[in-house]
DNA sequence: ATAGGGTTAG
């Protein structure tokens, strides 16, 4: 047991049970034989009447009848004044209770002056908040009893003093009063807010030693404050030791599971409520809905959700803005919606709330037209709308949006709160506005550590690894520890800057360093190893994972199916398709698109269509999905055909649409088609032309032995032209026999992405192309000799009705080299326009 | 004695 901060009483150990009733009869201290025996009897059923209207809240009433004792010239006892202010301090009723106050005044000091009633008026000014009259009329009393200090503890910590309310307490202690049941709930009150674990834990010894901790009052607030502490064993233990647990039992130990985390728990939790046949209040619903939000757990709230309506309870503030919490939480907007327009008062938070689940689920517009709402009914933002609105900025990019909030933020003084600033770091790092989130960063003066991470995460996303590096040593420095999503950002920085070793480096150093990787950390590594080539070893990391007994979410899965895609491997990927099956996991549209992906970049085109087939809503990533499965397969009429029927259903294409399709045209030399495609994306859909569209309209012409036109469209671009562009022209003239051409363009690749070994791989593939093996070779000896990662490229060739894929790896052209010899054996004929390099 | 909201990582 910890050391108690105060000595222990030396006086009879207090009566413990006992009712809520002062120890000493209120009519103590008055003179009874003020009274006059005549009357005795008729005062007597007057107070009685009067105390039962005061419990009633029939305050006025109650009043009444004591305006007819006064008339009637009886003397009143402070026993009567007592009941009315006791029932002023029920009803709250602050104005009655200073006219009551008055009348006592007004009847001299043998009432005025009685104990009783000094510390009656103490407790009705603190629990009307009246702070200043309760603290003076406090000071001036003549005996400071359990009752008083009591009120004037409670009102400090309801005030937010709490430190002062401990002091108090220790106060009280020394000034030879009984620390009682009254007031222990108030310190552990006060101790739990300030997270005095220490102070809590002697206050339990204290309780122990004094056999307090039977009553449900102590008993209640100790484990709140445990669970305050965030020690939840604790927490549990004083629960399970709890003979007759009430409602607010049940409700502290499900509200202190749910606010440290513990939501299987909070569950769990109330069920055993229901068993036991307790019924549950809106405490008890708003926490479990809070709970089922958090877990996801969409049928546990629904039923939350029923039995508040079959227990009547009162669509409140609380209740509501906890079903909105939970409806949007789990994607059910509509349903959300519901409860919000049910809703008769609504509240700041509850408009925050919806506004943030239209975020939450992506629906931006609407998150922005609540704004406008919000502000034609002279609702104010605060910081969390404005956090969400900064959010929803950031999701779209919105750059003047996020501006128009950023200056909104500085005008009403609401940029110096922690979320706030890191949303606005957020929206400018997603618009790619660096210096401006560094800016915002500096410009902070409290920084937490979501803040450091909204930066880092910020700096990792754009691959600037030493960038990270530097803010990750720098928080250290600070004396504030990383976190798993500081790591986290530490290792897809490097993954992004293709530094694979490092980052794996890293991650066995946050292990080493007892810092457990989650799903995250998992995925992000999966993905960055499927993206920088290696998908051996993003099928080994997820094995690792599994073992670890982590599950995979539809992101890790659609890394992996995007790893084989890299290996081209086709046993993998159908290993993956299983497991999806097998685990039931759901198939999103993200997972659906990676899996047709996968099938067409394995080269099963069919395998991909049936996918495509089986999918009932089919959504525009879906079709892009597709077509550039067709247009990688040079299958350019069934992409064209897919294309016309995504039209038919009134599905608008977007860029990646006239991508894929505009590439398809590029493979199957259909000049006219992509010539239409680009100036129907252009004028009717009103898309700007990006440099890959013009990469493929280049890539069109050179194919079909334009390449005049070719470079007249690249000297008519509105911009310079990149890579892409002298890629395309290099992959399009794979078979020309200019080799000339070929360095020329790799010249100029080279002075644009002097690292990027696709280009290396692209030229090799060029020479491979022409039958000039040893030119090949030479190339792939001049990336080993840079220490290029070796990105294995691979190629797709449609013989007949199947399509072969042929690795453009370490032994590519020895490999190809032998295929194609197998081919001429085999007296097919190669068909060069549907040889398709496919390098990432 | 118990009660609802916002910001970060793929």
């Amino acid at each position: 047991m910890a050391a108690l901060p105060f000595p222990l009483p030396t006086n009879p150990i207090y009566s413990l049970y006992t009712p809520r009733k002062p120890h000493y009869s209120p009519t103590h201290f008055a003179s009874f034989s003020q009274i006059a025996s005549n009357v005795q009897i008729s005062y007597k059923s007057y107070l009685n009447h009067i105390s039962s209207l005061c419990k009633q809240g029939h305050l006025l009433e109650a009043l009444d009848l004591v305006t007819d004792l006064e008339l009637e010239d009886i003397t009143i006892g402070p026993d009567v004044y007592g009941e009315l202010l006791q029932g002023c301090v029920y009803e709250r009723a602050l104005s009655l209770g200073q006219q009551i106050h008055g009348r006592i005044l007004k009847n001299g000091e043998s009432i005025a002056k009685n104990e009783y009633i000094e510390t009656k008026l103490v407790i009705f000014y603190s629990k009307c908040d009246e702070s200043e009259i309760a603290n003076r009329l406090f000071g001036k009393l003549q005996v400071q009893n359990e009752f008083s200090w009591a009120a004037i503890m409670g009102l400090k910590s309801r005030m937010g003093f709490n430190q002062e309310a401990l002091m108090g307490f220790r106060e009280m202690h020394e000034y030879g009063l009984l620390l009682d049941n009254f007031v222990i709930p108030i310190a552990f009150k006060a101790s739990g807010a300030l997270r005095w674990i220490g102070f809590g834990k002697s206050v339990h010894a204290y309780v122990v030693k004094m056999g307090l901790g039977g009553c449900i009052y102590v008993a209640t607030s100790l484990l709140d404050m445990y669970g305050k502490c965030g020690l939840c064993e604790e927490a549990k233990k004083v629960f399970d030791k709890i003979l007759e647990k009430n409602i607010v039992a049940w409700n502290s130990m499900i509200v202190n599971f749910t606010q440290n985390g513990l939501n299987a728990e909070a569950v769990e939790t109330f069920y055993e409520m229901r068993v036991e046949g307790v019924a549950p209040t809106q405490v008890t619903l708003s926490s479990f809905l809070s709970a089922s939000a958090n877990l996801s757990v969409i049928d546990e709230g629904k039923q939350g959700h029923a039995l508040a309506v079959l227990s009547g309870l009162e669509l409140t503030n609380i209740l509501g803005s906890s079903l909105i919490n939970f409806y949007s939480k789990v994607g059910l907007v509509e349903d959300a919606e519901l409860v919000f327009s049910e809703m008769l008062e609504k509240d700041t938070v509850t408009w925050n709330l919806l506004v943030s689940g239209y975020v939450h689920n992506g629906l931006v517009d609407r998150a922005l037209d609540l704004c406008h709402v919000m502000q034609s009914e002279n609702l104010r933002f605060d910081s969390v709308t404005l956090a969400s609105i900064m959010a929803a900025a950031a999701d779209s990019r919105n750059l003047k949006l996020g501006k128009e909030g950023h200056s909104f933020c500085v005008r009403n003084n609401l940029e110096s709160d922690v979320a706030v600033a890191s949303s606005i770091i957020d929206m400018y790092a997603k618009c790619e506005k660096l210096e401006c989130a560094r800016r915002v960063f500096d410009a902070t003066a409290k920084r937490d550590l979501i803040m450091w991470n909204t930066l880092l995460a910020a700096y990792a996303e754009q691959g600037h690894s030493g960038e990270t590096l530097k803010l990750f040593y720098q928080m250290q420095l600070e004396g504030l520890p990383p976190n798993v999503i500081s790591w986290n950002s530490v290792i897809l920085g490097l993954l992004n800057k293709g530094k694979v070793d490092q980052a794996k480096d890293t991650f066995m150093e946050m292990q080493s360093l007892g810092i457990c990787p989650n799903l995250i950390t998992w995925t992000t590594l999966i993905c960055g190893l499927a993206q920088n080539g290696l998908g051996d070893e993003a099928f080994l990391t997820f094995q690792s994972m599994e073992e670890a007994g982590i599950k995979p979410n539809s992101l890790s899965i659609s890394s992996l199916l995007s790893a084989c895609s890299t290996m081209a491997s086709l046993p993998h990927g159908r290993a993956i398709h299983c497991y999806i099956t097998r685990h039931e996991l759901s198939v999103s549209t993200p997972v659906l698109c990676s899996l047709v992906n996968m099938y067409a970049k394995c080269g099963s085109i069919n395998q991909a269509k049936r996918v495509f087939d089986m999918i009932l809503k089919k959504e525009l990533p879906v079709y892009n999905a597709m077509i550039s499965g067709y247009a990688l397969h040079g299958q350019a009429v069934e992409a064209l055909s897919l294309f016309r029927r995504l039209k038919e259903e009134c599905i608008k294409p977007d860029e990646i649409t006239f991508t894929s399709i505009l590439s398809a045209c590029g493979h199957a030399g259909l000049v006219r088609e992509g010539l239409e495609l680009f100036i129907d994306m252009v004028s009717n859909h009103k898309i700007v032309a990006q440099a890959e569209h013009y990469g493929c309209l280049v890539s069109i012409l050179s194919r079909s032995h334009n390449l005049d036109e070719a470079l007249r469209i690249i000297l008519g671009m509105p911009f310079e032209p990149d890579a892409f562009i002298f890629g395309s022209l290099l992959a399009a003239c794979r078979e020309h026999p200019d080799f000339e051409l070929k360095e020329r363009l790799f010249e100029r690749l080279l002075k644009l992405e002097p690292d990027n070994s696709g280009n290396y791989v692209a030229l090799s593939n060029a020479y491979a192309a022409t039958g000039m093996w040893d030119e090949a070779s030479k190339v792939r000896g001049l990336m080993k000799e840079r220490s290029l990662s070796k990105i294995p490229g691979h190629s797709l060739i449609q013989i007949g009705n199947k399509t072969h894929v042929f690795f453009a790896g370490d032994k590519s052209h020895s490999r190809t080299k032998e295929i194609y010899m197998m081919l001429a054996l085999l007296r097919v004929e190669m068909q060069f326009t549907r040889c398709i390099s496919v390098i990432s």
